[in-house]
RNA sequence: GAAAGUAGGACAGGCAAUCGCCCUGAUGUUUCAUCGGGGAGGAAAGUCCGGGCUCCACAGGGCAGGAUGCUGGGUAACACCCAGUGAGGGUGACCUCAAGGAAAGUGCCACAGAAAAGAAAACGCCCCUGACGUUAGUUAGGAGCAAAGCUGAAACGGUGAGGUAAAAGCUUCACCAGCUUCGGGGUGAUCCGAAGGCUUGGCAAACCCCAUCUGGAGCAAGAUCUAAUAGGAGAGAAGUCCUUAGGGACAAUAGUGACCCGCUAUUCUCUCGGGUAGAUCGCAUGAGCGGUAAGGUAACUUAUCGCCUAGAUAGAUGAUUGUCACCCCGAAGUCCUUCGGGGCACAGAACUCGGCUUACGGACUACUUUCGUUU
RNA sequence: GCCCCCAUCGUCUAGAGGCCUAGGACACGGCCCUUUCAAGGCCGCGACGGGGAUUCGAAUUCCCCUGGGGGCA
C-alpha cells in the first residue's frame, strides 16, 4: 500500500472523525467521507486498550492485507478509518476478514 | 543411569513459491517504474538506577532535601560487576543477605508479667521470732535472696560443678559468648593468640548521627529554514515652513462632539521580535563489535589487526501454501524406522549506551555435586 | 516516546506500627413500628489489588509486579 493511499496527518483523521459517517459493529467502527481526489485513502486506529504493542501491530497488518484484497469492491474517492474497539485474541485472519466484509456491505460506496 | 547446581552464547527455527511493507544505490525519467543492497530483541518491555547529549540556572562555599551504606578493586558512572570477610540455608556442588553507628541524644516496646531499661520485688523462695492449732498448716513482724517458678517475641551473660538456710561471677572452677587492652598475619573488612575486669536487651526499611555522592529538566530536549493569518516594537518616508542638528510650528482625512479647541487613530517601505502547521537537522562511528597478544585470581585494562551492522514518524519484517528440522502424544513393527495428530514461547527498535527487574516453549555446550547399579 | 499520581466493603471515605477480629455514611437483606409505603429504631451481609522483605507484630515502612487516572508538541 503506497503512502498516497493512506491517511497520515492528524488533520485528516480529525476531519474524517468529525465530518464523516459511521458504520458500527461490536468489533470495529468504520468512519468514511468523500474526499477531493479520485483515490481512496485509509487509516487504521488501534488504542492501547486493545493490547500490547506487537498485538496492535499485528491487527493493523491484517487489516491492511484484507483491505488490499477487497479494495476493488469499493468505489473511488473516499477516506476511510478503521477504529478497533474490541477484538478476540483467538480470532485469526479469516475471522477478521468475515467481519470486515460484513461492514463493507453496509457502506454506501460499496459496489 | 537418575536427580540437581553453576557458567556460556552472533541459539530463539531453516528453505521455496505467491501477494505486500520501510530505508538506500544505480538507471530511466520524474515522484513513479526496473534492477541491486540492507531491514528487531535477549529481554527491543517495566522506566527502577547510572552516564553521554541538549536547553535552562549558576562567583565560590554551605544548609535543607534526596541517594548509597562490611572491605578492597573495576568502571565514564552506578543502587551494577569482580575478589574477599562475616551471618544464614542446603547431605553436597552451591545459593541468599539495605551487613555502618543503639556506652551522641530523643522516642517506641501493645497484651501478659514483680519488672520492658539505670533497678526494682506488690507473684514468690528460704530462715528466725510471736500468736492460733494435737499435727499438717495459717497469720503478723524481722532478716536474707533474685537461683527456680510464672509472663512474654524479648528478662541486666549462658551451661555444668562447687558452695549455701535459700542464694548469688561468689576478686570459686571448667567450657562457651561478648567487651577492653596487648602481640602477630592481612592494604582492609577481619582472623589467630594472650591477659584483664566480670557483662553492656531489641528496634535506626523510628527520628537521628557518621562517611561518601548529589543543580533542574528532558530528543515531544534543542537547532535551522520559511508560506499564510492576526497582531507587537523601532526607524524612515508620506505635505509645507523654520532650524547646523536635535526639534518645533502649521496643515490633511476619520472618530469623539451640535461646532471649535483638545484627545485618539490613519497610508507605504524597511528592520527586529514572536511563533503554530510543515520541512530539514539532532539521527546512528559508538565508553561500538569480533580476533590475537600482554598484564591481572577476576571484573577489567592496554596494544594491534579486521568490520560497519535497522532508522520509521498514524510509525516499516506480515499473510497463505508446501517442505525439512526439533519436541510431545497415539498406533504398528524389523528396536530405530514408518504412519497419523498436535505443538514451536515471551514479545516489536523510536536519541543513545552500561546495568537492574519482570515475562518466556524449548534446544545445545562445558564444568561440578549427590544417590543408585555394574566392573 | 517521555514524565507524574492513585489503589481500603457494591459506592464515597476514616486510618500515620499493637486499642483493627479495620470504623462511619449511603446502598442491600431481615425484624420492629405503621392499615400500607416512606421516615425512624435494632440486627446482619460486606473490603485493605498481588507477591516478597524489615519487625515479636504491617492496611500503615521498604522492594518488585498488576490495574486505573492525568500531563507534555
Amino acid at each position: 500500500m503506497k503512502k498516497s493511499e493512506r491517511l497520515l496527518k492528524n488533520k485528516d483523521f480529525i476531519n474524517v472523525y468529525k465530518q464523516g459517517k459511521i458504520v458500527r459493529n461490536p468489533s470495529f467502527l468504520l468512519f468514511y467521507i468523500k474526499n477531493e481526489t479520485t483515490k481512496n485513502r485509509v487509516g487504521f486506529s488501534v488504542s492501547k486498550k486493545t493490547g500490547k504493542a506487537h498485538e496492535r501491530n499485528k491487527i493493523k497488518r491484517i487489516l491492511k492485507d484484507i483491505y488490499i484484497k477487497h479494495r476493488n469492491e469499493i468505489k473511488d474517492g473516499y477516506d476511510f478509518i478503521f477504529l478497533v474497539r474490541k477484538i478476540n485474541k483467538e480470532d485469526n485472519y479469516s475471522d477478521i476478514e468475515k467481519i470486515i466484509l460484513e461492514i463493507f456491505k453496509k457502506v454506501n460506496p460499496y459496489r
